[in-house]
DNA sequence: AACTATTTATAAGA
DNA sequence: TTCTTATAAATAGTT
């Protein structure tokens, strides 16, 4: 853009490549939030700068965006759903699957249901 | 921007605003990753529709720069979330507890796990 | 930091 | 909904 294009690689020069990550990171940040605003969305970017600066937006809680796409993934990981064995009358099997859904759901909601919006 | 200057609020029109989730969203991304190419920063963007679909951005591992992330975030205290008796050993019992669970664990996931586009 | 020629993004409209 | 396009923004190179 602007006066010309550029190639998509890192640029070379440290210093044009400090002003335009300042420039770019600023723009990004504000991208998300009017994202936000107008589509009704929630929305977080993290950022670290090359020499380890970290930039974030949330259009909410951070942490509660955060563990809500950490539910998706976890899900998306353990796609074989679940089963269990319904015919199974040993107390000591069904507790170990017991333990095991509830592992599970932990893992899925994190450490703070409060900060999880599950409908 | 475009045919005219828009006012930052959300979009009433409920078609106009997931046409325009789908733009922006898909541009935010995008700018993302150029931010992370050509500033050789690591990037992660993640948002919801507000239909709840989730989308999402990561230069390299998003549980890295998530993690990092949170080194610099404040801690925040968990709570207890779930308990079960696991003293009881009757079968029904037993039983009953494990069908709540992966019932939790099925409305938890949603219907349509292919919908999520996580890597 | 400010400027500006160009490229992009985008809001409406078709 | 996908394409088109007039206009607003973003931005690369410059000063």
């Amino acid at each position: 853009m602007g006066r010309g294009k550029i190639e998509m690689k890192r640029i070379e020069s440290a210093t044009c490549r400090q002003v335009t990550f300042s420039k770019r990171r600023s723009r990004l940040l504000k991208k998300a939030h009017e994202l936000s605003v107008l589509c009704d969305a929630q929305v977080a970017a993290v950022t670290f700068s090359s020499t380890g600066k970290p930039f974030h937006y949330a259009s909410s809680s951070m942490k509660e965006i955060l563990a809500r796409y950490e539910k998706y993934s976890v899900d998306v990981q353990m796609k074989p759903i679940f089963h269990h064995d319904l015919e199974s009358h040993q107390p000591e099997k069904l507790k170990e699957q017991l333990d095991q859904c509830n592992q599970r759901i932990r893992h899925m909601l994190g450490e703070d249901l409060s900060a999880l919006n599950l409908n």
